[in-house]
DNA sequence: TTACCTGCAAACTGTTTGCCGCTGT
DNA sequence: ACAGCGGCAAACAGTTTGCAGGTAA
């Protein structure tokens, strides 16, 4: 467990939702300039073998990092104004076992990002 | 509606799954090669604009593209072997009414993707 | 020593942009 | 002649890779 790798589970820590690879470096960058992005992605796959943070694909481009160890929950993704919301799992359930009896498929609920418009931006 | 728009459409409609703005332009351009991928992302924008395709994002980094005019659905992916399956709505409905009236949340299920493990990749 | 970091620079993928000339109305 | 579109080349964001030199067990 190096400085660096300390750092990125730190800025994880920090970060109330998910952050991106590139914030993450940001944060880091600001006080410790001379560590590089690339050590930031490198130690977030290293971090993701060994079970420490988790990633998901949200409803744009760019990668979501996160801890292992905090509440799993789902996610609710604004199309409008990109808000991210956060939903217990109980919420998800009873689609993850319809999906398991119906499809076989065992889905990863706390991976899954449902897109939509969120309560502020609707009509 | 230029030849280029129309050979955008036309590969999307061979398409049986979601693709890539890149595959499309590598199909258009095995025939067309001075059609540029420029121009295919573009219309793929323009077209968007005017309703006749949509997108995605599955769970990569890779914005998906289908024909507007398809029987809606959902979205399985597959963690494992990267396999896209295709669900009724009906089976996301009861979660779409759920979110709804719990968080005021409306959900756009037919552009949502549930990652997990298909049954073929299950142990 | 050995394995595993790291920083740095360069490559790479998917996508967007600026420019300018062509085309259809 | 005007608007819009297309081709080309260059820029871009996010990410990955190769290399050479540390650092720690």
């Amino acid at each position: 467990m190096t400085v660096q790798r300390r750092l990125v589970l730190d800025a994880l820590q920090r970060a109330r939702h998910h952050t991106t690879a590139e914030e993450i470096a940001r944060q880091i960058r600001a006080r410790h300039p001379q560590i590089d992005p690339s050590t930031v992605y490198r130690n977030l796959e290293a971090l993701e073998e060994l079970g420490y943070v988790t990633h998901t694909h949200l409803d744009d481009r760019v990668t979501r990092w996160h801890r292992a160890d905090v509440e799993r929950h789902g996610h609710l993704v604004c199309r409008r104004c990109g808000s991210e919301q956060e939903i217990p799992l109980r919420t998800l359930e009873p689609l993850g076992r319809r999906l398991r009896s119906e499809q076989g498929f065992r889905a990863d609920l706390a991976h899954s990002a449902i897109v939509g418009i969120c309560r502020e931006c609707a009509p």
